[in-house]
DNA sequence: TCATGTGAAGACATTCACAGCA
DNA sequence: TGCTGTGAATGTCTTCACATGA
């Protein structure tokens, strides 16, 4: 089994998405600096991340669109797909089931859970949600092996326990507080309040570089 | 001005998040090597971001947490506090103001936009809600640096466009499109289905670990 | 003795630059 | 000529390891 670092994987799913495009409006083949000028990256990383895949291009036409494509979802999909399954359903978790729907074939939002009993025993864009009680054996049944975690922060660390011991090894946790899981199971903390914070940094940053620049002119 | 990286922000911003935590409840000093396991880093890792805030420690007592706490909140925050906006008050939008209602008091929600009739006009948690048409103008008035876009991706670009037109300078988008702007912009593309996409690349890497090791044994 | 601050080493990631090929 | 594949150089981030100080 190939390992790609973290940056890779993300290239390479960006890749993806670009090719996905191409695919349907252009051209059949595509060179490494046009790839790169579209993710916003330098070509000799794009030809080096292809490399990793095992597929090569030719110096005359570059890469087959529809090869490459194959290469990437190789490395990045499971043969039989992967099933998923969001935790809370409310607003944020009704947002990634709209934002989801029908974007990917290999990766399927296959149950929801909640506590609410106005949410489970229901059905919401076509996913039904379960009770939380019920996650171990729904998740077994469903061969999920993805959770989001969309729930506010203070029962965030229980559910991802619960998530865990219902089989799921690659956790995405949207709650404002950082979870420790055993290493065997992949943990992204994606914290909506950082990401504002980090944004007005940077925000501030521009701010101070324009009046710099400003006062020099 | 200082420059810090990436990376050491984002690690700022941790670090002040765990010493709020322990300023209500416990002690008044910490230890790098207490931090760094809270924030779940490499305790020279703490030392040398906190050498660059230009706040020193004792080898006795380890950090001042108060102090500590001063000397990151002199880096991230701006003294008069930053205006945020969010665009689009769908169920992301309001997934957003929820979580971050109350949390960050250098960092306020000061509008909404959206396009949509039943939104407009409205107050939502306290944050009046705008037509897009006039994001210019309640920018300007309300001192908004701060974008978040909370869209579909179709229009995600053009909103982009006219939130740095109107004195934006750091952006978050959470819509599935890459979007790029001048580069004295900050843009975080915080993709929610790449997210996911990731999170299955690697929960399935654990899977096969797993399954070597019991190959293995 | 135990923690800080930090030079130096190490690990990783990106980019340059060019051989080789069509 | 203009591309790919890649060794080597560069750049960035993290960690080690130890002098210094209370």
């Amino acid at each position: 089994m190939l390992q790609f670092s973290e940056k890779t994987i993300e290239r390479l799913i960006i890749y993806r998405r670009i090719l996905l495009d191409i695919l349907k409006s252009s051209d059949s083949n595509i060179y490494s600096h046009q790839l790169a000028s579209n993710a916003g990256v330098n070509s000799a990383q794009v030809r080096r991340d292809l490399m990793g895949i095992g597929y090569s291009g030719s110096s005359k036409n570059g890469y087959d669109v529809a090869m490459l494509l194959k290469g990437i979802s190789e490395v990045i999909d499971t043969p039989e797909g992967e099933g998923v399954a969001i935790v809370g359903l409310g607003h944020l978790g009704r947002a990634i089931l709209d934002y989801f729907r029908g974007r990917r074939q290999k990766l399927e939002i296959r149950a929801a859970f909640d506590h609410d009993p106005a949410k489970y025993d229901r059905v919401f864009h076509g996913v039904r949600c379960y009770h939380t009680d019920n996650m171990n054996q729904v998740c077994r049944e469903l061969n999920i092996t993805v959770g989001i975690i969309a729930i506010p922060p203070d029962c965030a660390e229980e559910i991802a326990y619960k998530l865990a011991e219902a089989g799921v090894t690659g956790i995405l946790n949207y709650a404002p507080v950082k979870i420790d899981l055993p290493q065997n199971i992949y943990i992204e903390n994606r914290d909506m309040i950082m990401a504002v914070e980090k944004a007005a940094y940077h925000a501030r940053q521009s701010h101070e570089r324009k009046a710099v620049h400003e006062c020099i002119s």
